[in-house]
This record gives structure tokens, sequence and C-alpha cells, in this order.
DNA sequence: ACTGCTATTGTTAGCGCTAACAACGCGGCT
DNA sequence: AGCCGCGTTGTTAGCGCTAACAATAGCAGT
């Protein structure tokens, strides 16, 4: 019997052959059926581990009608945020058995994420998890079919999706709530781009809070994200003797505020606290070390996972709304008010 | 005739029905093959168009034994440098057609790349791209087929593989001399853990940098890229008077620096100057922004995935090294020493 | 001994596509 | 007229796997 040992990887057949069985009697081991004699599965294992064999998810995934991929569409990974609920995401998935194809997107607009779901859909994934941080993401959704099992994460409202976000109300409450209880009177806002929704988020809470504690609600400031614009934010701030406050809707652009502030001789928290959101590993060394709000994002990744892998195994899109937790971290930029 | 419209996605053989041809003539156009009429071709695409018609990617693969999909393996995707690399790798095999199947690792050991491996190559990848930034993680590519198709990032030494990586030696040299320049007689390197080629190579460059420049070569600062360990180099040097230029592997370590320099009463520039490398976002808005090096990351995805392309283009593994240019950007923490 | 059940294994037919080959029609050539 | 060659299209056979069904053996119950 010639063997033909030519560099083709082996397939089931093969080890079927070796193990003196039918190539679906493989199958079935492989795939952990019950109903196959002890000693049959010890032969075929055996052989399998002889020949490396590895079974063709390919060829799986056309006799199945399932890939056991899932599609993760996401916005600007290199920022921490989105990056670390990327990462929370992979792990989640690949501890599950699914692989993780992702199309990540310069800008959002209904354009480039429709693009980018036809990318995904082109490969036919079994799911999608959607991180859609602005309106026009979630707008995009609409394109989908209602039975394409999705998981929106940061999606604020996403009619008729699960949706997985961070409690940024809890959050942004907690900083706001902070810095009255350090005795302020009043906290100012710093915050991010409008057609963010975590920055209506922030921005609505500390509103929410203000308007519980009878403080006054002074108008806000609005910046990008980037230290940038916090720094020019700050330069307003600076030249305002009323303020004692500050709370920034992410951590960057504390941190151009921060230096707008040293730049005008302000001390940090001496005469004015500071507060950001995100908690990047770079906030503890701040000058000086940032207050701000640390977000569980592998939480976020692990409960968008389990919220998805529950539509494919039920076959029905579900309209969950999880919320990960977040908590507030006090360092040393925020103090009470300076004693006037 | 009674039309079976009931959910199910149409398949090639429903486009050629509806165009009159047979499914072989619909793959001829679909895979732009010649020798197709012209009326032909518009028959097939007007009904492709009318039943919005898909070709199933796995059937592609199955057949072809090609999946249009390329693996990559990175380590902590949180940080800027690994996060913007993997974004460029992405938007250039999007733009190429391909797919980009990821596995993130937290750590690396030879063991976990090995399961990133096998995760992979489970998933029969076309191509491989691995962040390798670490001794170990070329070590685990040794128990790749020599004739597995892949570039690595970042990876040194890779015997018979394809390299990319970023001119760090260029970078490094390019600080170290701007600093010899400003009037310094020597400069000080808080290097990043040695088992990371990156920092090994940035410190190398630092060193013959003043050997060629007949300037002394002072004892190394070693760190671990974090905030933390560069407060901690700083504290020490902050003790020493002759210090005074400070080239530090990378930007967080660099801020952690400037903060405890900041705390022990130093002026940066006036009394020592400090640069960083990398060039972060936030850089420009440390207190003082930064003097850093800047990564052409985007350049690093594009020429990683030419690389390998190349290589399932010809069949044949190359082992190119290629360059991407790092280029000094000097902001306000270096000046020359102080006239004492 | 015969029936009926269960546990185990094998056989067959696709999944939806591409590759290789076969077939066909048509004009130009001898 | 008959033949060749070319451009165009159809037919057939897999790619490697799983699902559904068929077949077999072994055993208990009557």
């Amino acid at each position: 019997m010639a063997r033909e040992r030519i560099r083709r990887a082996p397939v089931m057949a093969d080890v079927a052959q070796r193990a003196g069985v039918s190539h679906q009697t493989v199958s079935r081991v492989l795939n952990g059926h019950l109903n196959v004699r002890e000693s049959t599965r010890a032969k075929v294992l055996a052989a399998i581990d002889e020949l490396s064999y590895r079974r063709n998810s390919t060829a799986r995934a056309l006799a199945t009608r399932r890939t056991r991929v899932l599609g993760v569409i996401a916005f600007d990974t290199t920022l921490y945020g989105p990056a670390s609920t990327l990462f929370g995401i992979e792990q989640a998935a690949r501890a599950a058995g699914y692989f993780v194809s992702i199309a990540s997107l310069k800008a959002i607009t209904e354009r480039s994420v429709g693009q980018a779901l036809d990318h995904l859909a082109e490969q036919s994934v079994d799911g999608l998890i959607v991180i859609a941080p602005q309106r026009a993401a979630v707008a995009a959704l609409a394109s989908l079919p209602a039975e394409q099992p999705v998981v929106v994460v940061e999606g604020g409202e996403a009619p008729g999706r699960a949706v997985v976000c961070v409690d940024q109300q809890a959050g942004a409450s907690a900083v706001t709530r902070h810095l009255l209880e350090l005795g302020h009177e009043t906290v100012v806002h710093v915050a991010g781009p409008p057609d963010w929704l975590e920055a209506q988020a922030r921005q609505a809470a500390w509103q929410a809070t203000l308007v519980e504690a009878g403080a006054p609600v002074p108008p806000v400031l609005t910046g990008d994200w980037s230290p940038r614009s916090g720094y020019l934010a700050g330069q307003q701030l600076a030249t305002r003797d009323d303020v004692t406050a500050v709370f920034v809707a992410n951590d960057q652009m504390a941190l151009g505020l921060l230096r707008a502030f040293q730049e005008a001789g302000i001390e940090v928290p001496g005469r004015i606290s500071v507060a950001g959101f995100d908690d990047i590993p770079e906030a503890a060394y701040f000058y000086p070390p940032l207050t701000t709000v640390r977000q569980d994002f592998a939480e976020v990744g692990r409960r968008s996972i389990a919220l998805l892998l529950d539509q494919l195994a039920t076959g029905e899109p579900t309209t969950d709304r999880v919320v990960a937790p977040a908590h507030l971290v006090v360092r040393a930029s925020t103090a009470a008010p300076p004693t006037s």
C-alpha cells in the first residue's frame, strides 16, 4: 500500500483509515458525541495524535452553516477605552472557542460603518459586536436584518438591540458628588463631543447631580477628547476666578487642563480641583495625580460576548441592556475649595 | 413555477437560474474572468443585484483552499504603539480584500504565543502577522513550519522570517545626538525591560551614539515601560547633581520621571532635559511638552501587509527586512544644560 | 426461537463554490 | 465543402466536513 505522505495536510479520512473506522466516527469523537465506544474513541484519538490532524474549520463551517467567527466593529482603537474594550472582547470570545474578526474605523459615518458591516457580512460572521459610541454608528445599524445577532457596546439607545455599556451615569454622578462633598459650591463640566453618547451620558449625569444637590448649573465647555481641547478649555477657565472644581469628561482633556492651569499659575487642587474620567494608565502620574473614574472594560467585553453567545444559542435576538460598573478613584487632584 | 422565496439566502444557482446561465458563468463573472460576453455579464450582474446575492466565502474558501483571512497576534493592545500598529495592519488588509482575525495576549510566554498560533491555525488563516516585541515571542515562532507565510513586526532578529520594524536605531540616535548637540556632556538612559527588543535597540543606539561622540557612557537605569517605573527612576536621578540630560525609552516612563523631578523641585529643562520615545497623544501636553520620537505605525501596518501579500502571491516565504521611519519631535522638555 | 429494543458504526447526500474539461457555434482557411 | 481554432458556455467532480438515515450486533423479554 503506497502511502502518499506528500505534503498534504491529513484529513478526516486519513485519520479514519489509520484508526480503522469510518470518517463519521472520527467526526463523532471530535464533536464529543455520545455513543462512541471508549476503545474506539481511544483509537481515534491516537490516530489524530499520530497524524497531528486538525479539523478543517472551513469545511466544518460549510457543513454546519456556522463559522464560529464573531465580527467586531470598532472605532479609534488607538484610544485607551476602545482598545481595552476590544481586548476584553477578544479574550472572552477566544475563551468561548470563537474567532474574532475586526474592522476598525477611522471615522464614524453611516457609510464607513456600512462598509465595515458589509465586509464582515461577506465573511458570514455568526454574530456581530458593534462598538458604537456615536449616534451615527447606531443609526447605521438600522440596515441590519432584525434577526442578525448583534450586541451594541456603548450604544445608548439602540432600539431593538442588545446593549452593553459602562455605567457612565454612576461614574459621572460619583465624581460630581465627590466634588460637592468636598465643599465646592458647584462643579464646572468640560464635556466631550456632543455626538458621542458617552459624552452625553456624562454630561447629563453631572447636571442631574448638581440639580439634585441644589447647586447652580454653570455653562458647559466642550472639547473633542484631545489633550489640546482640554488645554484650550483650561485657558478659558483660568481667566475666571469663580471656578473651584472642574469635572472633565476624559483624562486626556484633563491633562490639557492641568497644563493650562500650570502655565497660568493656578494651583491644583489648591485653588481648583480637577477630576477626569477613564483612568488611563498615565493618570496616576499626572501632576498632580488625577482623581478619575475607572471603567471595567474587561467586564464589558465579557458581558458582550455572553450576551451574543446567548443569542446564538437561543436563536432569538435579545434586547437586554447590561451595565458594567464604573467607580471613582480619588487621587490628589481634588480637595476642598480654598477658604477665601 | 412555484418560487420558493422562503428566508434562505440566495446561492449562485439562484442567480444563474434568474440570469438564464449556468452557475459557473456566474462564478466567472464574480471572479472577473475574461471570455464572458458583455451582454452575459450584464445579465448576471443584474440578477445578482436583484437578488442581493452575496457569495459565500466559506464555500469559496473550501474550494480554493484559501480563506482570505490573515491572523494577527498582538501583545498588550491597550498600549498606544501596538494598538496603532494593529490599526494600520487592519486598514491595509481590508483595503486589500483580506479579513483580519486577531489573538491578543495578556503576557508573552512561549505557551501563550503557541496557543494563539494554534487558535489561528485552526481557522486556517492564509498568513500570519506576529507583533513580537519580546524575545520569547520570536522564540515561539520556531515551531511554525518554514513554509508558513508570516511577517514578524518588531521582531529584531527573526531568523528566516520577514521582519518589519520601526527604525529604533535612527530614532534613539537622533534623540541622543539632539541632547549632545544642545551641549550636554553626556546623556543618561532609562531603558525599557531588557527582554523587549525595542528596549534593547534603543539602548544600543544610545550607547553607540555616545561612544561615537566621545561622551562617557553612564550606567543605565531600567524600567518596565510604566509611568510608575519612570517615577522611581526619576527619584533616583533626582538625588544626583551630575545629571543634565535623560533619554527615557518611552513617553509613559518619561511622564513618571517628570513627576518625580517636579516633586524634587528640579526644573525641566532648566536643570535637566528629558526626552522620551513614542510620541503618544498626551506627550505634547505633559509639563513641559515632551521632546520625543514619533514612529510611523501606519507605515508599519502597510509594509507588513504588503510583505505578507507578496509571500502569498509568490508562494515563497521571504526574509526581507523592512524598516519604517522614526523621527525626532523637539518640544520644550529639552534645552541647553545649565551654565554652572 | 422470535421480536423489539438500544448502542454503535457505516453509508449517503449534501453545504456552495471553483477547477478542469467538454461542448458548442462561428468565421476563416485550404 | 470540410477542417481548424478561438471565444464562450455548460457539465462534472471534487474541496472536507456534518446530518440524516441505514445497518448491524448484542441482549432482554416473551
